[in-house]
DNA sequence: TATTGTTATACTCTATAACTATA
DNA sequence: TATAGTTATAGAGTATAACAATA
């Protein structure tokens, strides 16, 4: 099997992986990239979008539906009258952390054939790809 | 890096290449599946739509979109008064080899920091963990 | 004037339910 | 009756353009 074929079908299967634990609480992926962003920070609008790859138009519809669900609230910046600050609600904060748990699980089955040795190598390897990562990159976190 | 942040950020990272591969002729990851699957095979709809993981429904609308564009073609089963065949046009075969030259390009390059043992390596081990994909799942081919 | 965010609009993608035609 | 496919409908997700409020 080629570099490609084998990168882009592990791709989809971790996609996949996303997609279904997202499921079990009716979240897309990009929700679920969504929160995770939020774990560790409350940016605006603009900072949100740009860690996700979106446009400032689709940020808001975003961040509206998953505050009409509970999971995220928008409150007015302190720094700009013209800016909206996001944050994760009690509620998403425990959606996150199931989440993570529940993805972590998964993964380790997808890797179970794997040595121990195995899967340390196949992490450190896949870690050097992703290292420089730039901003606006649809990252997870 | 966990494997858990090294293997959803790199999944991630393709997916990106992926999408920004078929941004180039304005085909969306989903689009650029379906040609994928259609390049060894002519497939009915029920069949396209269990490759993609997908609802009959919502693969008349995909092959309705493509076949607009000129990528695909519907043609009647001739084993099956009710099915519908899908194949490639000559202009969507075109679309695909240039997708897959260019993934294959880009992919590479994403790889370019590892040694070709380091790459192999990387190859095999994920190579390992996408053999037994089940009918159904998304992937790329 | 420039920037932040929302709204209006349009399109893709997806599923469920109802329907038509064939098996 | 059951299956293959389409259509109607609804909703998420995305972008562009126009707008309001603030800087």
């Amino acid at each position: 099997m080629s570099t490609m074929d084998a990168l882009v079908q592990l791709s989809f299967q971790i996609q996949r992986i996303l997609s279904e634990v997202g499921a079990e609480h009716d979240l897309s992926i990009v929700q679920i990239r969504m929160l995770g962003v939020l774990r560790d920070r409350q940016p605006a609008m603009l900072e949100l979008g740009q860690h996700l790859g979106l446009d400032k138009s689709s940020t808001t519809g975003l961040v509206s539906r998953a505050e009409k669900r509970g999971l995220v609230q928008r409150s007015p910046s302190p720094y700009d009258g013209r800016g909206v600050l996001v944050a994760l609600t009690e509620q998403g904060r425990e959606v996150v952390q199931w989440g993570e748990a529940e993805i972590g699980r998964r993964i380790a089955e997808l890797t179970g054939p794997l040595s121990d040795a195995e899967r340390d190598r196949l992490t450190e390897l896949a870690a050097r790809l992703v290292r420089d990562v730039r901003p606006g990159y649809p990252i997870y976190r």
